[in-house]
DNA sequence: CGTCGCATTGATATCGCTCAAATCCGGTGG
DNA sequence: CCACCGGATTTGAGCGATATCAATGCGACG
């Protein structure tokens, strides 16, 4: 059976695109380079980020095996941030040009890329309700309810806990303290990697 | 000159479409229930909501003038969330098999569709972007840097800064305070809804 | 003229940020 | 096998920025 990009990619695309290995920290465009491509991720992880005056990283998203990233970037003509990799990872590689001719070509093909930015969209916007909260612990709470599986609200954790931090915005150190506390106090549970509440 | 929706849709699909005006407090859909409709925000603000097991209420998004909602009820036959009116809006409820098959037969639209998609993912990214910052004098920088037009970063501001304050995510205290402090030392000037930097 | 909501400013408290230090863990090399 | 290293994790102490509570002025609107 087709996985990954295989899946949703027809075969001609895939033709056209080309396989990218690359090690942790390296670099895949820059902010203001043209769009030349946009890219799915195999395995590992990339970040998008921008850095403001002092240097400080804020990641707009990351992207994980499954997703594509730069989709925004398909109809302008130049990227708006950085593309990192945060892991060591395999990309796919998918010159702008043929992709936009297969959507213009493709009806069906054109759907399914809609519905990757309508999901996109709206993990987006979940986001921002989560950082409009002023507290650590309503922020944690917000991500189990929003983004958490099954009856115990499970949210697998991808990476570090300061990875988790960053996107919470909120330091380290605050989110050890409040996951602690919460745990303390019987409002969540923590088991390798996973965070769920009981009940 | 056409405004809103008018602007975007083809006369077709608002011909399909029909105008809702509706009170605080009413609810649009539940979760669970069939996708009929794509919404679209003429004025007011719509809350997309989502309960833990205790009734507790999560924000998934706010959808505020100018912006569609329910997007995702494009490919998925249930809702997942539910959406209520948090102040009395004026809505355009566009019938879900409409707009499919518009997108099916009508490949520029389907383009344009992405297009506006694409625009409104890099607008919530770019929105993560700035709720990351931890200051509120940053915040406001932000807001002109990635917003603003023209050589002096001007950004009118379309409702009252009690509303800019919560699309920060600050209080409308901090809001005046900031920004009374930022004209005072030269940083921007104000003018009748126009936030701008001198110079 | 009275009311309502926005704009503004003051005083205080809270919570997250910063700096600092200790521990743990996986990987690396001798 | 063990010593070592870097990064993640954890806890502590204190500070500062934002939230909160409160009061006032102002303009719109009936």
């Amino acid at each position: 059976m087709k996985t990954g990009a295989a899946a949703i990619l027809p075969a001609g695309l895939l033709a056209a695109s080309s396989r990218v290995a690359c090690p942790k920290g390296a670099t895949l465009f820059r902010t203001g380079g043209p769009t030349h491509a946009v890219f799915y991720v195999e395995s590992g992880a990339v970040r998008l980020l921008r850095f403001g005056r002092e240097g400080e990283e804020v990641v707009l998203h990351e992207a994980r095996a499954g997703e594509f990233f730069a989709e925004a970037s398909l109809d302008s003509a130049r990227y708006h941030c950085d593309a990192v990799a945060a892991e060591p990872s395999e990309l796919l590689k998918i010159p702008a040009g043929a992709l936009r001719a297969l959507l213009e070509a493709d009806p069906r093909f054109s759907r399914q890329w809609i519905a990757i930015l309508s999901r996109q969209l709206r993990s987006a916007r979940s986001r921002i309700e989560r950082l409009s909260l002023k507290g650590a612990r309503e922020r944690v709470l917000h991500l189990l309810l929003s983004e958490g599986r099954g009856p115990g609200c499970e949210v697998r954790l991808a990476g570090t806990l300061k990875d988790l931090a960053r996107h919470l915005g909120l330091t380290h150190e605050v989110l050890y303290r409040t996951l602690a506390a919460m745990e303390r106090e019987g409002e969540i549970t923590r088991a390798d990697g996973v965070l769920r509440r009981p009940g």
